[in-house]
DNA sequence: CTGAAAGCGCTTACAG
DNA sequence: CTGAAAGCGCTTACAG
């Protein structure tokens, strides 16, 4: 079964390959015979003809792929989910998405030299040596900052912003003595310490003591240990901030271990809404993300990098909002 | 910054492109002087040579990229992980994974043949179709089946071996008076029934009465209704083996909702140990399944499919674990 | 309005 | 041991 190509297609309508492939790619500028057309398009269907994405990659310097670059880090529900609506989202505009882990050993430019993408997707940051080769090599790059990011081209998701919409939730409920729980994974540290500064800040703001820190593993035990922690001295903690629903889950159960009720004696805030959260004991009041509205907002700006015609999509701003729920 | 080209790196070193390409692909059979071929060498490094895929898998007509097709709907963190193993793992093979959702619109045919595939892995089983045009193409399908299979190209993660694995343990806890829980979104039939299935089959084999089924959601309500329709009747239901975690997690809170403890009133097993599992109240008891070793496996098949010398690995029987907890 | 020809970058028979 | 040449399938100036 040798591949149809457009030769084939061309011998098969009896025109020249350049015809079909005027036909094909709907080229303007170019008129040609409504019956011409017709002619190559029921023989491109009859032939079962798709183009070869090599050949049109070799002879363009572009291939149809967006490379999607993973954090090295473990990806929750949240990157999940938004890789998804990315795959379908650019599907729709014949492009395809090559996921590549951030983990896998071999290098990101040893990568993109070889598929030479349309566009590179960073969904953590790169190294400015990484962007500025590609951006060198003519590849649009779409990044993201966990900081407020005024360029069009990052994707900006202030994590500082998820901590201070926890505090202020917590201090809205009556809470003063605050804690954070902070992930037991060091590679999180680059968001966990960007929210924990939005916690710091707003607890600054609002005129509370520091919040006291403790890093929380998914087990009970470490849990535990945070919550004895916090409930010694002279200001016993009320509420937890935590670094997101799974660290939250983990904090429930060690205050549970500790015969503490939830909201009564301490209150728990997590983030992201995961599926599970809602069944928690007591169902765990969080932090929800857009994350349809960060897909598409992302698909749209790798979009408009690929085509100068399509305005960039402006910044969501509301893609942040507490669902509260009786852990608080 | 026009691309670096082998013809780069043929004038770089004094020598022909043929030359370049030997060497770059160490191609046996062909003997070449050490001196050119460090000479060979140390130019393509200082060039930062990287050979365009777009022309290779032109001239040969395969790329290097790994088509994993995924299922149509919602992955969870199971599958989250698998493809970060195979992505890692096919990586240090010089293979790159692309990730086609099955929900895109695009059509697979389209795809499949847009991007020639030196290997296409599906994650759920393919439309008989698709699977006879690709191998016709000659592209190695390694697919999954959901029983068993003894095909070695087919990875079967036996459903009900889940299922009945569940029931063994329950039974071993002394409980007679079952209950499935299954899920309560449709596209995840194809397993859920075959859980079922094992269930059912288990329970016949330990001459209990049929379990009761109930669709159970992920929310409290939906869970509770399950509950009370389970504890109804003559012979009240004293343990629940649900599709997965997060049902499992609805259950629980179902049964908290109508004020019965866990696991003396009912006991109540899941499938998948996700991370939260042993935080929930009380900690669940679940299947445990070897994702590393499934994608190894995985893994294996595709290089084995891609490389008649590399024998295939055999299938890895002990995938399922019970992972005893609190909740029974 | 349509066709012949070149060239994208690679590898591999085929000659030397 | 090394080089000149062809060809993978496509698109696009350039001619007609």
């Amino acid at each position: 079964m040798p591949r149809v190509t457009s030769a084939d297609v061309a011998r098969e309508s009896g025109v020249s390959r350049t015809t079909v492939s005027y036909v094909l790619n709907a080229k303007d500028g170019v008129v040609i015979t409504d019956a011409t057309r017709q002619r190559v398009l029921d023989a491109a269907a009859r032939l079962g003809y798709t183009p070869s994405a090599a050949a049109r990659t070799l002879r363009s310097g572009r291939s149809d792929l967006v490379l999607v670059v993973l954090p090295d880090w473990t990806v929750g529900p949240v990157i999940d989910t938004l890789i998804d609506h990315l795959t379908t989202t650019l599907a729709d505009h014949g492009l395809s998405v090559l996921v590549h882990s951030g983990r896998g050993k071999g290098s990101l430019a040893d990568l993109w030299r070889a598929v030479t993408p349309c566009a590179v997707l960073g969904l953590a940051p790169f190294a400015d040596e990484d962007t500025y080769a590609m951006r060198r090599a003519g590849i649009p790059v779409v990044g993201t900052a966990l900081d407020e990011d005024p360029h069009p081209e990052i994707f900006s998701v202030p994590q500082t912003n998820i901590g201070a919409l926890q505090v202020d939730h917590l201090v809205e409920r009556g809470h003063r003595a605050l804690a954070y729980a902070a992930p037991a994974d060091d590679r999180l540290s680059a968001f966990a310490d960007r929210r924990l500064a939005g916690v710091q800040a707003a607890c600054q703001d609002h005129g509370l003591p520091a919040p006291r820190v403790a890093a929380v593993g998914l087990d009970v035990e470490s849990a535990t240990a945070a919550v004895r922690a916090w409930r010694s001295g002279d200001e016993p903690v009320t509420a937890v901030a935590a670094y997101n629903d799974e660290v939250a889950l983990a904090v429930l159960a060690g205050l549970r271990a500790e015969g503490l009720r939830v909201p009564d004696d301490v209150a728990v805030i997590g983030v992201d809404d995961i599926p599970t959260a809602k069944l928690a004991a007591p169902p765990l009041t969080t932090i929800w993300q857009a994350i349809d509205a960060q897909a598409s907002y992302l698909a749209a700006s790798v979009l408009a990098a690929l085509d100068p015609a399509v305005r960039p999509p402006s910044q969501t701003s509301d893609v942040f909002h507490v669902v509260a729920r009786e852990s608080t």
